[in-house]
DNA sequence: TAGTGGTCTAGACCACTCC
DNA sequence: GAGTGGTCTAGACCACTAA
């Protein structure tokens, strides 16, 4: 793959803002400054430039130099938000959990509208608890379409990571999705599961994921025990994500 | 200011696909056809894709045409997420509330956090009960540095729009802002003011938000009734805003 | 008015996919 | 091997900011 001019000025300059070279307040070099600097045209300083526009590190518009508004994060990648186990491991956290039930059941209104499966057909439900470094955290329910239920319903319990072995093995890629974070009183049933008090508040989290055709591969409802995690997200003029909706609109009840 | 070639031509693929004349899981034209057809220099085009990858409509790779993925929905304007009153009305509903309580407080350790302010010095905080069509939806406490709470101070409680109020006269822009979700379950005095039980479950929205230099402008904790509303948000591949933190990494307690 | 970034052009080459 | 998008170049012009 190799990696490309822009990606390495980019990073170069995070690092640098990093470093307190151009702390939050201040201005970068002018682009043709930086042209000559990293001895690449101007078009590739933009493009590096865009990076750091585009997740709120800098600030630009016309006619101004650009602006440090903020020291950069490191951004996680896809498969670490989307993948439980990833996103433990990568906090030096021990990632762990049961599965506790997995079966066929038919697909309801609710399938229908997040997988875009016909009602009356199968669809595959798993519901693991989550555990960090042993503790409980997190109540999954996770809904596959017929056609790959048949395969995950085939892999062990215990494998390591659901994503990369239906990426390796069956070229099955998970490259968008979409998510929707609400709030809800923990249900007996939940509580007990997660062996908390019932009436604690959980972090509800449903999502469903895609293929880069667009196909959905699973749609899933997480609920988190309150004040173990939160949510981070960043928005700017420039690019805003977040938007609020009812919880009708994203598989509601 | 008028509106740019790219922008048109990202506005007129959006437009076809809302029309199904790219249905999800289907190729788009090549940049080459694109760009014969619209009059424009390739890299134009690529301008106009580039939008649609980023948010997630599109799925570009090397050396494959680009495929849609799914169905673009408006984006929202940054204000529009960042102000209850203009989501709100956006929304065709009725925004509302009252000032509960408006006060200086000496800055602690959650203001020199989240402010950069320091500890001991003097921070404006807004509390406010919000309402939508009539109804209460979220308790909302706001906390200014204090240069910019002298100002705020100054403004009316029933002026319709803070946010335009601090544009128009006085120069003051929110372009950047971050974010945490969570859930927590309602205390005492909150599910008084909300008029719900205790122990009901809550949305928690903490927010800094900050204008193109960086500067911090206020920060924000909301508490949404569980059940009314919910955040939605996107990623992909290609750009994930999305972090997992634990509470105490953004203000918490 | 000088300097800046934003837009746009018209090419080139390369990595990759699919046939 | 033909076709595609991704990267990169080397310019041009314009809108805007700040002095």
């Amino acid at each position: 793959m190799g990696t490309f001019a822009f990606a390495e000025i980019a990073q170069a300059l995070v690092e640098e803002i990093q470093a307190g070279k151009y702390p939050p307040g201040s201005s970068l070099p002018s682009e043709r400054e930086l042209s000559e600097r990293f001895r690449v045209s101007p078009g590739t300083v933009r493009m590096a430039l865009r990076e750091l526009v585009a997740d709120g590190t800098v600030d630009g518009s016309r006619g101004r130099p650009k602006r440090v508004v903020r020291i950069p994060r490191r951004q996680a990648p896809f498969d670490e938000f989307r993948s439980f186990a990833q996103w433990a491991r990568r906090q030096g956290h021990e990632p762990g959990g049961d599965v506790v039930r997995a079966e066929w059941r038919i697909a309801d209104a609710q399938d229908e509208l997040m997988l875009g499966v016909q009602r009356g057909r199968r669809v595959f439900r798993v519901q693991r608890v989550r555990t960090l470094d042993g503790e409980k955290v997190m109540l999954e329910h996770t809904h596959y379409p017929e056609w790959l239920g048949e395969i995950v319903e085939t892999i062990d319990d215990d494998a390591p990571s659901v994503t990369a072995l239906l990426a390796d093995e069956h070229n099955i890629h998970f490259t968008h999705a979409e998510h929707a974070f609400g709030a809800e009183r923990a249900r007996a049933a939940d509580a007990d599961l997660l062996g908390i008090t019932r009436s604690s508040a959980l972090l509800v989290h449903r999502r469903v994921s895609r293929d880069s055709t667009g196909r959905a591969l699973e749609w899933s409802s997480d609920r988190y025990i309150a004040g173990k995690i939160m949510l981070s997200v960043g928005n700017s003029w420039h690019s805003n994500p977040l938007q609020w909706i009812t919880p009708e609109a994203f598989g509601g009840e």
